[in-house]
RNA sequence: UCGGGUAUCGUCUAAUGGUAGGACGCCAGAUUCUGAUUCUGGUUGUCGAGGUUCGAGUCCUUGUACCCGAGCCA
């Protein structure tokens, strides 16, 4: 149905929240929170996560806070807990003083067990973990009552007392809530809310050697933080009955869980685990490569966060599961740089060429405009010789008739110069090989100037050679060759494009770029928007980063006609 | 097989009983000193079968497919 406006249509979470809104089920609050666990590094399927959670607070005057559910010490680091708060502002949200950490509620948490002992709603089980495994029973057959399930009040208290004094091993002792071992919901058959860890947390240290479950956390958090909203993901469906009883139980502050389908992109791996192990087997550089879909990768690669948002934005937000077109995730960068990207000439496989009526020694300085559709860029100045330096993509020796650029004998114009003519090919002896083109150029050509009548087909860029900087330019494409990497049954290495990184010793740029900085991004006219890559880069020579190439019509065609 | 979810262009996503719309992709053309950008136009869809209704993507019945669930992970 077409809307007379163009007010943009809301998604379900949006109608929901309106609907409550307008019944004033939380006095006009509205109050979301991202809760990762500091276990791994952000990826972009997180930032759909963010970009909901922050910009519903945003939309609705409400806020959203930054909470890590970290209530597995065995897992989580410190190091992550620094990479996502920076990741999160990167991205452009901000938590203002509302920063938690599920383990600061591990007093409150232990306070809420023993009320549930005493309520006789919770019992300290002492079943190996494959006889709960066996106790639980299938998907469709009930499970059975444990024989400890029925202690007295007394004993489960001292039992989990005697738990927290560290009195038994790992695995020997558990707390769980009685509810109902026959539910059809397997996550309601008597689920652990405690159990012994003997690890130290990166936050309280030794104080604990027993530690909630995620289960017996999760509401709570979001209850002690009064969410109104409490966002999660398809997955955690199932244990919306149970916080629900726990809240219930606990009669506490009760938000309302929503799920959507997380993100799902085409040759791209978003699963923390997967991640990892790409990362331990060293199948990438870490958690930062480039390649990564991990926003700090991603950052790296040349990626910005508007793009990010817009893309997170265009996504959508539903329930059902869907995979994203990666190119979707591409137009929005190309959108984003293409309006912000300074023009800049660099060649990546240098082919040279010696215009042969030019005067040797003369150096011209040629006006460059920065960004053709954004006059207010401004313009630079590069240094055009004799000698120069262009693609050697640009050049076939037995052209087809749709081939606009060199050839023998064929015209084009060079970008912000003059139009040249390709009058010999040389080659090498031995291997047959282009190693140079000798050319004449038409002084009546020259970009700007009111002789300029004459037009050809094809715009090459080049650069001067004498006076051209060479440079590491890093080519990056999908890391996986499969559409979906998850599929691949083997190891995972077995789907990995080995041309996923393709590095360029020695590229050549022109003079302006030297100076570019950690962070820069430009476009490489014709060839694709690049990053000055953070890591690698020294003063003075910039190591670049291809953050996406340009659309490329001509390979599409070149491609057809085989 | 039990419980919980989900099905709309190639891919996402709108339409809350009243003309199935948008975005990306793709195709064609115009402009272009980037085969980029920009601009025009085109392409294609309601999972199946019954039913209710003047009218069904939407309601009812029924079937099918897919996803999640048996961690002392989150």
């Amino acid at each position: 149905m077409q809307k007379d406006d163009t007010e943009p249509s809301t998604h379900f979470i949006q109608n929901l929240i309106e609907e409550d809104l307008k019944t004033g089920k939380y006095e006009g609050r509205v109050h979301t929170r991202f809760p990762p666990e500091p276990n791994g590094y952000l990826h972009i399927g997180h930032a759909k996560s963010i970009c909901l959670n922050f910009g519903l607070a945003k939309q609705y005057a409400g806020k959203c806070n930054l909470r890590f559910d970290d209530t597995n010490p065995s897992k989580e680091e410190d190091e992550y807990v620094k990479a996502i708060m920076e990741d999160v502002r990167w991205l452009g949200f901000d938590w203002e003083d509302r920063l938690y950490f599920s383990s600061d509620n591990f007093d409150q948490l232990y306070e809420y067990a023993i009320q549930l002992i005493k309520k006789g709603k919770a019992y300290v089980d002492e079943l190996t973990p494959e006889q709960m495994r066996e106790y639980r029973g299938t998907l469709t057959e009930p499970g059975q009552n444990s024989p400890y399930r029925d202690r007295a009040v007394e004993e489960n208290l001292d039992l989990f007392e005697r738990m927290r004094a560290g009195e038994f091993a790992e695995g020997e002792r558990v707390l769980r809530a009685k509810i109902d071992m026959a539910s059809a919901n397997l996550k309601m058959r008597d689920p652990v809310m405690y159990r012994v860890l003997n690890a130290v947390h990166h936050r309280t240290g030794d104080k604990w050697c027993i530690y909630p479950m995620y289960d017996f956390t999760h509401g709570q958090s979001d209850s002690l933080e009064k969410i109104t909203h409490s966002i999660c993901t398809l997955e955690f469906e199932d244990h919306r009955p149970l916080y629900n009883w726990f809240l219930k139980e606990l009669d506490i502050y009760c938000p309302q869980q929503i799920e959507f389908a997380r993100l799902n992109l085409n040759y791209t791996l978003l699963s923390k685990r997967k991640l990892l192990q790409l990362v331990q087997e060293k199948h990438v550089n870490g958690w930062d490569d480039p390649r990564m879909p991990t926003l700090s990768g991603m950052r790296r690669r040349g990626y910005t966060p508007a793009a990010i948002r817009d893309f997170c934005e265009r996504i959508g937000v539903a329930k059902s599961n869907s995979t994203i077109d990666f190119a979707l995730l591409e137009h929005c960068v190309r959108e984003d740089l293409n309006r912000t990207a300074p023009r800049v000439m660099a060649v990546v496989r240098p082919l040279k060429v010696v215009l042969e009526n030019y005067p040797e020694g003369q150096v011209e300085e040629l006006i460059a405009e920065n960004n053709p559709n954004d006059p207010s860029a401004g313009s630079r100045k590069i240094p055009f010789s004799r000698v120069l330096y262009v693609e050697q993509d640009d050049f076939m020796e037995d052209p087809p008739k749709k081939f606009f650029r060199l050839g023998p004998g064929r015209e084009v114009r060079l970008k912000h110069a003059y139009i040249i003519k390709c009058e010999r090919v040389i080659k090498d002896e031995n291997t047959g090989e282009v190693i140079e083109l000798r050319c004449t150029y038409d002084v009546e050509t020259k970009s700007g100037s009111s002789m300029e009548t004459r037009k050809v087909k094809g715009t090459l860029h080049w650069v001067s050679a004498p006076h051209a900087q060479p440079a590491e330019m890093r080519l990056y494409s999908h890391l996986f060759l499969n559409e979906n990497p998850a599929d691949e049954k083997e190891c995972l290495s077995s789907g990995l494009n080995s041309d996923s990184l393709e590095i360029i010793e020695k590229g050549f740029i022109e003079p302006f770029l030297q100076d570019a900085v950690g962070g820069d991004r430009f476009q490489f006219l014709r060839l694709g928007y690049f990053c000055v890559d953070n890591v690698d880069s020294r003063s003075g020579s910039p190591v670049f980063n291809r953050t996406v190439t340009l659309r490329d019509t001509w390979a599409k065609i070149a491609k057809k006609s085989g």
